[in-house]
DNA sequence: TACCACTGGAACGGAACGTTCCACTCCGCT
DNA sequence: AGCGGAGTGGAACGTTCCGTTCCAGTGGTA
């Protein structure tokens, strides 16, 4: 079954997909074409798969919210507190999962699936937060989490595993910040502005074809049910 | 002699400033028009002062630089070591001289002053480095900080001022990290990670008139001399 | 051999953007 | 009062870029 031009486009299918995936980490903002040039296959090869440009944002967003999430889950299972929010931030930032969230949102409108994951994500990452909290300087909140993994998805340098690396030790950094003594000083971040990028689409406006995302900082609400998953 | 016409003039000069500033911090990549749009002026307005849309840039992130170079020598009067560090790195972020650094690097082409501002912000970054070092954890290297400076200015939401307060936040969190104890995992970044955006222009290529700087991760290794200015 | 799912990439249409250009305004001088 | 010209807003232009479409070729499969 899975032989001659079968296999081809398998292997293809997920040629695309990793290929997107490291083509828009780096530039949530590149063309399509760079894709299919980096996956080394034809244009077509893409368009075959995926209506528009972004389906396939879209579909990389929530494969970043699916892993988020397993993450999450599999971090849960450890029984020490402490430990179980260190794999869970550790886990998520080796995932790099930040990027293909946060910074892809705002470049597709979210399906009501996707606001059901990320809703289950943000769940997911709060309960780990809470159990850990005790050992925790007071004041922190689950935003804090968001917004010190986009800091954490902020640390790049050319070369993916030099920048994992990289990371690694930053994520350490963190925690010994979160584990010091004394209260952080002014108000925490609200869940609305930690993740106010997933701002949502107007109900007047269904779904402009391509949003062309420019990273702005409005002043805007319309941030609706996603989650903090960052 | 400062009235009516001349006036307008040097109202809108520092409008325009102030009004790039304001936009390619959000988008470094944002059209020229919306600078003009912003500054409430016309594009001719913007013409009739720059060049083009690279000097404007340039100019930017010189501003940037010396700024950094204030905070720094400000810094450094101070007589406890660690407090000028401290002060140090609240300042750079407090500046929000990151963005105009860092981020702005790579759309255009650095002029010798430049550089030569560049390589003082380093030795000045350095300087207060090594006074702090005693207080800090075993491992932690110059480099750290540009890094940790640009993690900082990745921490954004809508809102100038929320962004500052949040960023005061984090800036503490991280000052306590890297006062926590145990050594970092990994090899610390080398100088010229810290500051791969600034690579230099070759040499058999003089000046592309307008560089769009896609900001995507090159293995490529042209840093020049450019300083560790955050 | 005939078919056709699948592919690569050229071609297309349109949007975005940097830059130029021009008609107009109004200050400052004669 | 009248003029010159610095300064301004914004339309227009040419180019580049990019998402999408289209078509001819290719090679398994029957």
């Amino acid at each position: 079954m899975t032989s001659g031009r079968a296999r081809e486009a398998a292997r293809n299918s997920e040629a695309i997909l990793a290929a997107a995936r490291d083509v828009f980490l780096a530039d949530s903002r590149a063309p399509i074409s760079a894709v299919a040039e980096r996956a080394g296959v034809g244009i077509s090869a893409l368009y075959r798969r995926y209506p528009g440009k972004e389906d396939l944002l879209r579909t990389l967003c929530h494969d970043g919210l699916r892993r988020f999430i397993a993450v999450a889950e599999r971090a849960a299972l450890e029984p020490d507190d402490w430990a179980a929010f260190e794999i869970f931030l550790r886990g998520v930032v080796e995932a790099d999962v930040h990027s293909l969230t946060v910074h892809l949102a705002g470049t597709f409108t979210p399906t009501a699936e996707m606001n059901a994951d990320a809703m289950r994500a943000s769940d997911l990452g709060d309960a780990l937060f809470d159990r850990a909290r005790g050992r925790m300087r007071a004041g922190v909140v689950p935003s804090d989490m968001t917004m010190l993994l986009e800091m954490c998805a902020a640390a790049r340098v050319p070369g993916a595993e030099r920048t994992t690396e990289l990371r690694r030790r930053y994520v350490t950094l963190l925690l010994d910040g979160l584990r010091a003594e004394g209260e952080l000083p002014g108000p925490p971040p609200e869940p609305a502005e930690a993740n106010w990028r997933w701002r949502a689409v107007s109900p007047t406006q269904p779904s402009r074809p391509t949003q062309p995302a420019r990273d702005a900082q409005p002043s805007a609400e319309g941030s609706a049910g996603a989650a903090g998953a960052g």
